[in-house]
DNA sequence: AAGATTACCTGAAGGC
DNA sequence: TGCCTTCAGGTAATCT
């Protein structure tokens, strides 16, 4: 599931090997993908070149010039299950549903539950179709971090979910980030102080790095950067671990529901 | 207003 | 060649 460090690392791979590419064809097997559709996407982006790769949040923005016509911006989110290849010798599936020609260079989108979204934006860096989306996680300061945050109402397990508020953390690194601080994720921004909150924001912050660190190798053989043993996912210390035994403490994970979302925290670390 | 719930999809896993 | 239910989670839409 790609959240802020798995989609860095696919912006890196495009902007490394897309970066000057011509786009020369666009096969597109399930057009549901696409917002615009098949014909207004073709129009916008065949024929011309990438000069520029840009990440907010999870989302991927990758700039289309001809150097003549207005550029077109396309805006990609991956959601659970989106891929992408670039292989020259990759077998395509039934869930590659777009492969974009490079001048002979194939890039495969693979999508088993087509939850992603390719669009057409009007902004290479703020598109108006995530205004509502908060700042980079990486990015935002404290000051503007905590404003956003510290009058809420809600657990802080969906606060810290809530795209509106920052944008890149997911379910993982949530639960995650909460167990480092010492934190139950049911507690509000009201039974905390500041300096518990710059806590928060500031684990949260070392674990999208640290991250993005670790995947970096996994990734960079592009057969399967997600769920590979061995990468961040064996570090993990309660995402997933319901019923076992806490790393630091030895009691039991709790899993309980929480805004819709399975999550997990050791009671006796993290007490509420 | 903002918190909570559901829809969107498919495949894996588990109960029987 | 088993069928059925549940679960996984990011975001938009829809509820309360």
């Amino acid at each position: 599931m790609p959240e802020l460090p798995e989609v860095e690392n696919v912006a890196l791979a495009l902007r490394a090997h897309l970066t000057g590419r011509r786009l020369t064809d666009l096969h597109i097997g399930y057009e549901g993908i696409l917002r615009q559709g098949a014909r207004a996407t073709r129009k916008a982006l065949i024929g011309r070149c990438i000069d520029r790769v840009h990440r907010h949040g999870k989302y991927i923005i990758i700039n289309f010039s001809d150097g003549v016509q207005p550029d077109s911006h396309l805006m990609i989110h991956l959601r659970m299950t989106g891929q992408i290849f670039i292989l020259d010798d990759y077998i395509p599936d039934k869930h590659v549903h777009l492969t974009f020609d490079f001048e002979g260079l194939p890039v495969h989108y693979r999508d088993v539950r087509k939850f992603g979204r390719l669009e057409l934006v009007d902004h290479p860096e703020h598109p108006s179709a995530i205004a509502h989306v908060g700042p980079d996680m990486l990015l935002v300061r404290f000051r503007e971090w905590y404003g956003r945050i510290s009058h809420r109402r809600a657990p802080m397990k969906a606060l810290l979910l809530d795209q509106g508020i920052a944008s890149g953390l997911g379910n993982i690194y949530v639960d995650e980030s909460l167990f480092l601080a010492g934190i139950h994720p049911l507690t509000k921004p009201v039974d905390l102080d500041e300096e518990d909150l710059r806590e928060v924001w500031r684990i949260s912050k070392r674990v999208l790095r640290n991250s993005i660190k670790h995947g970096g190798t996994t990734f960079m053989d592009f057969k399967d950067f997600y769920g590979k043993p061995g990468n961040f996912r064996s570090q993990l210390k309660v995402y997933g671990r319901a019923g076992q035994g806490c790393s630091r403490c030895g009691s039991t994970i709790e899993g309980i529901r929480i805004a819709g979302r399975s999550s997990c925290f050791c009671p006796e670390c993290q007490p509420g």
